[in-house]
DNA sequence: TGTACATCAGTGAACGCGCGTTCACTGATGTAC
DNA sequence: TGTACATCAGTGAACGCGCGTTCACTGATGTAC
């Protein structure tokens, strides 16, 4: 961790322009829990370092550093059931959509592991994950539950309202524990992630 | 969090007892460990406090505090292995091995949440964890792997070497996922815990 | 039976650190007259 | 065209806190003679 480079020198933004800084301390923010091992340890005066700002100017823009993590956890939640419905779009059929949308969601998973683990990992005190708050987090696990459903009925397994708000929740333990331990047990001998998807999938998706 | 309630009077241990206070502290990091919200937030002050002595003094016992989470750890991951094989003792069946194996394991995981997440949830420094340092961790994995191997011979579905290490992995990410999110989520409406392991069970041992 | 001494099980004060938060401030820049 | 002033975008020093770790110590108790 040698870092001889001289402090990021910033300059003060000009008048009016306060609002770059708050841009700033988000992308800092947002890169902070992407990039680190245990992304519940970040700290205000970190924030403030990769800046190159003084701590105490985050409170013209945040409160507390929770506000900071919350805005940034609520942007990725957005990003990650964005890219879940997109990758769903044009889909030929129900199982193409479901098929989609589970790779998409374990997609985010690998390739954002910070934020992944900071959002479903129980790590921040829990008024600061969108999930638990807000019922945003339910439109996620509706769309996987519905789109399962109609999967199934596709294949022609009907089966009644309430069995399939307890499928869809399966079908998600099973994607979210793949996601968890796949990004956090790296010493064990993994197959494809891919491959592992669509297996979880097919076990959800075929009638026994 | 009123507590005027007098400091625990500690007698000083008589000598030759000096181990009395080393099973105290495991006590009481077992304590905090399985109580605590957010166990990576466990401080050597904090247990010295539980316990009612001079933080100085645990360094009598163990060299510092990432030591005496390591040997809690493994006390519970040894009991998880143990209660989960004890269950499938006397099994009639491979799928009942499996099952009771299984159940053993989610039951486990919800009665313990701060040592489920501290073992599982990848929230200490790597080398605390005894799963990743040992190979104890692949044991437990490698029981699950076999077990289910068994019970899909027992239903007719044989499949090759290969595919039944994958197969329970993937049932392991289920039971994971589960219980994770079982334990984390409480804002969702969760059927019954013990329905929902039952169906994961059926899911990764009926043939499709 | 007495006494000097070694050992044991801790203690208590101190250290330096990084933290969140506060507060009075500074200096550049736009605006009113 | 000049100048006084308000505003903006931060700064820098300080605070009290809890932390891990160190170090010289204390006081009870067993043991050798």
């Amino acid at each position: 961790m040698e870092k001889s480079e001289t402090e990021p020198l910033r300059r003060r933004n000009a008048r009016g322009q306060g609002q770059l800084l708050r841009d700033q301390l988000i992308e800092a923010m947002a890169r902070l829990l992407s990039t680190v091992e245990r992304p519940e340890t970040i700290t205000l005066r970190q924030v403030a370092r990769e800046v190159g700002v003084a701590p105490a100017s985050i409170y013209g823009h945040f409160p507390n550093l929770g506000a900071l993590i919350g805005h940034v956890l609520r942007l990725r939640y957005d990003e990650l059931t964005q890219q879940v419905n997109a990758s769903a779009e044009g889909a030929g059929s129900a199982v193409a959509d479901l098929t989609a949308r589970c790779h998409a969601y374990v997609k985010w998973g690998h390739e954002h592991p910070g934020d992944y683990a900071t959002l479903f990992g129980n790590r921040m005190p829990t008024d600061l994950i969108p999930l638990s708050t807000h019922g945003a987090g339910e439109k996620l696990l509706e769309s996987v539950v519905s789109s399962l459903a109609r999967a199934r009925a596709e294949q022609g397994w009907h089966i009644a309202e309430q069995q399939s708000w307890r499928a869809g929740l399966l079908l998600w333990t099973g994607l979210h524990g793949l996601v968890t331990l796949y990004n956090g047990h790296g010493a064990i001998d993994w197959p494809d992630l891919d491959d592992l998807t669509d297996e979880v999938i097919r076990l959800h998706v075929n009638r026994p």
